[in-house]
DNA sequence: CTCTATTTTTAAGCATGCTTAATTTTAAAT
DNA sequence: ATTTAAAATTAAGCATGCTTAAAAATAGAG
């Protein structure tokens, strides 16, 4: 399979993982970064090798196939991630540019074997899940997104979801990292704004960040 | 750079390197598993970029610009083969295979973490040198092929030049491995065919595999 | 319910990196 | 020196993965 082929199918399952966001061609060109014309021309080409249900016009959605093939290469990058952080002390931000490449010339055989050395982690620096060589995932508990987490509870951060150095660049100058600890102080702006106190820092973040940020209340 | 123009550009690298060998079209054609055809095509192509001198029906060179491209290239693949042996306990054939696909997806950024790593390695674990980053080589000393060896005296073996399972399979069934001491006992066969005495084992070794060792004499 | 704006699709075209077949050039043998 | 075999080159064609421009379908606003 082509590393085209793969980000397709891979933008599609994040796309169906996230909330608010469709499957249509122009969604995943604007992922990708490439025309719609593309887009549909490659949806065709993908359901014709049983890798995705496309109707002309419909939103597309992933065979059990694609699935597989999508999860395969979401797990090499997830453990290529954790390595280079773990291992080879890469930032945040720079591990995912590096696993983005990676994730696509790594074998079945070296993905065992990086997933060995590690000692099977379940989930990635990033705390997303890291799928199991046969494509099961753990997804993980009772997370919730900063944006939506109750005023006053105390939290641990359990998944920073974006891929932007700006973003990296905020959560690593404020300890922002999962595992961190934080509590939700009070929300503005109708919503838009949370107000959380974390290492006795009070900040307040806007919903393109706390969009990105998932947490899980203590106890 | 595409991954096949930087394979054609190591190809002619590793040609220049070999005695015997040639950088005609045919011979590249045959190392890359392509067509004459599309070597010509290959050839016209990375002229009009710089990479190469290439005058039609003559042997092609690099120029420096094309020596630096496969000096890159070959640093990443040996600091890769040498990250994957030491750090993930992959065999030397192993480490050959996911190199030659990783050392295409790797930014110098990571190139350079991984020398770190591994503390700035001089060869890789077939005994080959790894081109530093500004593209000097040191080229090992008084090597020789074994081939040549001449026989009665005793040796440490430098380098391993082969790609082939079989090949592979035999030097690791034999300690056959760069350091290991061995003497040249005899030659047989026009020198086709050499004796050597390896670990109080007798072997004979013809010259499909006797290219592609290479010592250097004790002392 | 209709019109309009947006999205999707189709069509045509392009670069890359191959292929096979035909032609040209070179090299080797007599 | 001439013939012949091998190698290199050119030509034509194909798949992939893009592009832009035009046409068709859909969704949303009024």
């Amino acid at each position: 399979m082509s590393v085209s082929k793969e980000n397709f199918i891979k933008a599609i399952y994040k796309l169906q993982q996230g909330v608010g966001q469709n499957t249509r061609p122009g969604t995943i060109a604007a992922v990708l970064g490439i025309s719609n014309a593309a887009a549909t021309d490659m949806a065709r080409k993908l359901a014709q090798r049983g890798l995705i249900n496309y109707v002309k016009y419909q939103p597309i959605t992933l065979t059990d196939e694609g699935r597989l093939m999508a999860l395969d290469v979401l797990r090499k990058h997830r453990l290529w991630e954790t390595f280079l952080h773990e291992v080879l002390g890469l930032s945040l931000l720079e591990i995912h540019r590096e696993a983005e490449l990676l994730e696509h010339q790594t074998s079945d055989f070296l993905a065992a074997k990086i997933d060995d050395y590690l000692k099977n982690p379940t989930t990635d620096p990033h705390g997303d899940p890291i799928p199991a060589a046969d494509g099961s995932v753990e997804f993980p508990g009772e997370n919730v997104v900063l944006t939506e987490a109750p005023v006053g509870a105390t939290y641990r951060v359990t998944r920073l979801a974006g891929s932007e150095k700006e973003f990296f660049d905020f959560c690593s100058n404020n300890q922002i990292m999962p595992g961190a600890q934080l509590t939700v102080g009070n929300r503005y702006n109708g919503g838009q704004t949370t107000e959380i106190v974390i290492n006795s820092s009070k900040l307040l973040l806007n919903t393109d960040f706390t969009n990105l940020i998932y947490v899980r209340q203590n106890q």
